[in-house]
DNA sequence: ATTATACATCAATAGCCATTTATGTGTCAA
DNA sequence: TTGACACATAAATGGCTATTGATGTATAAT
């Protein structure tokens, strides 16, 4: 039986590490309601503009969130397929019932 | 409505935190089967023994994983309710086909 | 055209993190 | 008690990362 992630470990290493640092995990909150404007995120979290910017280009490059353009406005809004890929990695664990938990090793 | 995870946010970093790290993935997957004595670990990772030591240390106070020890050995295991609570942060995703997901600022 | 707006990018810096090497601590065997 | 074993910790280092301030770019309004 194969780990349940090993095709793409790197990916989800990135993923996860989008997502070590409390600003992001404010900014995933506020886009669980949909999409939002980066002018309404700025006004939600007390972030510089720059700092925003940073933090959406990291989740942006590491396919936790999309974004879209429309005049001098930009849009993102979270990547559904990356969030039930991170779903399964945490979530594929064993019953802390099963006697196959107790380590046989060294015994 | 508020964020489903805002209680827990610093909590809900370190443990994604300790999961930005591919080494550390792999830890999490063999643990996946239950536990594991390090001397398996070193076994399986081609990990320096410092160097695992030193990950098992930063997931146990992420709080992923328990330990336990056993005369000169030393066991590790996932632990459920710190994976629950990830699984509950990435898996509150609104569905696509909501109309909520189309921002309606800067219109 | 000029100016303001919305956002991205650049440069610099300070702090953190993964890795290595060396050493320490507790346990078991002889 | 001496030595080997399993694991943890300390110290040092190089690379990455979050943050700031300044600047760039595209769009819209006047």
């Amino acid at each position: 039986m194969s780990p349940v992630a090993a095709p793409d470990l790197t990916g989800i290493t990135r993923q996860f590490r989008a997502l070590s640092d409390e600003n992001r995990l404010r900014i995933v909150d506020l886009l669980r309601g949909g999409e939002r404007c980066v002018c309404e995120l700025t006004d939600a979290l007390d972030l510089s503009q720059p700092l925003l910017s940073f933090h959406l280009k990291t989740m942006k490059d590491a396919g936790l969130v999309v974004d879209r353009r429309q005049g001098r406005w930009a849009y993102y809004a979270l990547n559904p397929e990356a969030f039930a890929q991170l779903e399964e990695f945490v979530g594929a664990l064993p019953s802390t019932k099963l006697s196959l938990n107790v380590a046989r090793c060294c015994g």
